[in-house]
DNA sequence: TTCCGACAGTGGGGTCGCAAT
DNA sequence: ATTGCGACCCCACTATCGGAA
């Protein structure tokens, strides 16, 4: 039998120190697990300490290894086995016998993640790496009690990197020079981790997210009606000068407080016309249509391969800048 | 008393599968 | 064949409420 990680043979905990030693549970292998979740800043930090990350723009991931048995699971436990057979396959061999692993699924677009890539629009399937980070469960024993920095130990016992399985390099240092790096690097962001920290199933101030996002100018064509309990609209429909026409940038429906809501909604009202300013087609049954005067400031996370915002929020309305001067930067 | 964290609810792009047209 | 819808994946954000401080 071809091997293997390192923890087949010998104890893996054995240079644990006895008090670490005692947090460890005997257990088996999970049958599901909810994944540690990490808590959005928006301020960059330089506390001492802490251990950063790449955040990965991928697809969740705990790699479950019971024997012959490999499962992946989404963060909803979903099966993901059947999309990623090379990954499941690999973590047969790379992994320890029995283990638990937390990790990104990801597929590259040159050098930077793509979730589009993952996607596998069509059909054809992108080359999708599994990086881990962190271990939960590994020979019997829960290790999710252990700080962060003897389970990144427990780590390299619990897997072999190759092929598709990689591991996640860390750093420490100041943070917020790490994310000022990161993102000249084009990365999506940092995730920081208290490395004196047990793991945590579902969100918690020990991981922040730190993200590279993107801003820009566009113009207000239209809007959706509200639903539910939302007050006055549903979102903004967004556009951007071009050639001499307006092309459509997708939508924006969050970010705004009731107040701005009003607000927006008493300014387009007399801005309301037949007929959609936009060049391309808008599928969108039932939007009201304005002329395009409107500009708005929105941040989100990149463009993607449609044209469209990703992730698109409402920062507020700019005053200052014609809508005609309004281009894709 | 005030403040904070967790949750529900509303909004986004994209893909897939299925039902209705 | 096309369209619409919901369920997934990735999210951001506001408003609310109960417990902590």
């Amino acid at each position: 039998m071809p091997v293997s990680a390192p923890a087949a043979a010998g104890d893996p905990f054995a240079t644990l120190p006895d008090e670490l030693r005692a947090l460890l549970r005997a257990e088996s292998v999970p049958r599901r697990v909810e994944p540690m979740a990490a808590v959005l800043v928006h301020e960059p930090f330089s506390e001492p300490g802490w251990l950063f990350e790449r955040k990965l723009d991928g697809i969740r991931c705990i790699a479950l290894r019971d024997g012959d048995r490999v499962r992946l699971r989404s963060r909803n436990d979903l099966p993901l086995d059947g999309r990623f057979p090379g990954i499941a396959a690999a973590l047969a061999t790379a992994a320890a016998p029995r283990c638990a692993l937390d990790g990104e699924i990801v597929a590259f677009d040159g050098a930077r993640t793509s979730f589009e890539r993952l996607q596998s629009r069509g059909g054809r399937p992108a080359r999708a790496f599994l990086y881990v980070f962190d271990v939960l469960h590994l020979a019997g024993r829960d290790t999710t009690a252990l700080p962060l920095r003897a389970r990144k130990r427990l780590l390299r016992a619990a897997v072999a990197p190759g092929g598709p399985i990689r591991t996640t390099p860390h750093r420490t240092g100041d943070g917020a020079a790490l994310l000022a790096d990161a993102c000249r690097r084009g990365w999506e962001g940092l995730i920081a981790k208290r490395p004196d920290a047990p793991y945590a199933h579902g969100r918690s101030a020990d991981w922040r997210k730190l993200k590279c996002s993107a801003e820009q100018e566009l113009v207000v064509g239209g809007y959706t009606a509200p639903r539910g309990s939302r007050t006055d609209l549903g979102a903004l429909l967004l556009g951007y000068h071009e050639g001499g026409r307006l092309r459509y940038a997708g939508k924006v429906g969050t970010g705004f407080t009731r107040a701005a809501l009003r607000d927006l909604a008493a300014r387009l009202g007399p801005l309301r016309t037949g007929a959609s300013p936009f060049a391309d087609p808008v599928r969108e049954a039932g939007a009201t249509w304005v002329e395009p005067r409107l500009v708005a400031q929105v941040a989100f996370t990149e463009w993607t391969r449609d044209g469209r915002l990703r992730h698109p929020r409402f920062l507020g309305l700019r005053d200052d800048t014609p809508a005609a001067k309004v281009v894709r930067e």
